[in-house]
DNA sequence: ACACTACATGTAGATTCGCTATATGTAGAG
DNA sequence: CTCTACATATAGCGAATCTACATGTAGTGT
C-alpha cells in the first residue's frame, strides 16, 4: 500500500531496505518474540537484535513496539522475566514459559495457515495446470 | 494470541472453522481485494464470496470490513466503480485501474519479502542441515 | 572535565484498520 | 405477512505499532 505519514507508516525511516510494513506485522509479532527466546532467554535489546538478524534485517523494530510487546507476552504468561545486572547495568532477561511453548506450537500451526489462505487468493493457481 | 473482546476479537464467532485472525490480516486486505478484480470487475458482495471461496473459506470477511476498504482503494485511484442496475437492485461494480494492477504487482513482491521474513524467524532452518 | 556512542529499559499518545452494531432497500419463497 | 438472500452503507470502538521522548550505565576520545 502507499506510504501513510504517522506512527503506522508503510516505510517509516528505520525500514531502509526491504523492511516489513508494520500494518502487515500486527498479530505476528508476539510469535516473532517466543520464536526467538524458544531455545534461551535473552533480554529486551538482544531480542531486538535476533530479530533483526534472522530476518535478514527486514525486522528492524523500535523499542516503542518490542518492549509494550513484551510486557503482554508476560501479563499473558507466555513468558516469564528476572532482573540482572551484568557489568554495572542492570537486565532484564525473558524466558520462555510451558504455556508460551504451547503457544508458540499454536502460532506456527496458525502462520501455515494464514500463508495458504493468502497466498491462494493472491496467487491464485491456474485451474488445470 | 489469545481471544479478546471488541472489533478485534482474535476468534470471533463468524471465524467457525480455521479462520484468518483479524490481526494478521491487516495489511493485506486491499491486496487480497486487487487480486480478486484483477482479470474481472466484480461488485462488493461477490467480492466478499470470492474472497471466501478461495480462500477455502478461512477468509470470511464482515461487509464492514470489505466496504471501507473499498473506498479506500478508490479513493487510492486502485479500483474504479460504477452502479448498475441488476434484476431491480442497484449494484456497485469495482473494476482495477491501471494503477491497482501495478499496486498489486507490488504487493505480491511485498508478500514474498513479508512471508520470508516473517517465516525465517519464526521456523529457523537449522544450521548445516 | 565534557561529548558521543553503545547498551538497556521504559512509556504517553497519535494513527489506522478491522470489527461490531446498525441501518436501508429489493426480490423471491412460503 | 414473515423470512431469507442479495446488496449497500457507516459510526464508533479497540488495540497494536510507531514516534517521540525519557532515564541510566559504560567506554572512548578530546
Amino acid at each position: 500500500m502507499e506510504n501513510r505519514t504517522g506512527p503506522s507508516a508503510g516505510a517509516p525511516a528505520r525500514l531502509d531496505s526491504a523492511g516489513v510494513d508494520p500494518n502487515t506485522l500486527r498479530g505476528h509479532l508476539d510469535a516473532l518474540i517466543l520464536a526467538v527466546v524458544e531455545h534461551e532467554p535473552r533480554h529486551g535489546y538482544a531480542i531486538i537484535e535476533a530479530l533483526q538478524e534472522r530476518s535478514g534485517g527486514a525486522l528492524d523494530l523500535p523499542t516503542g513496539t518490542v518492549y509494550p510487546a513484551l510486557r503482554r507476552l508476560e501479563r499473558a504468561g507466555f513468558v516469564a522475566s528476572e532482573w540482572d545486572v551484568v557489568g554495572g547495568r542492570r537486565r532484564r532477561t525473558y524466558r520462555l514459559t510451558r504455556a508460551g511453548r504451547a503457544e508458540l506450537a499454536d502460532q506456527r500451526s496458525s502462520w501455515l495457515e494464514f500463508t495458504r489462505a493468502i497466498g491462494q487468493v493472491l496467487n491464485p493457481r491456474p485451474q488445470g495446470a
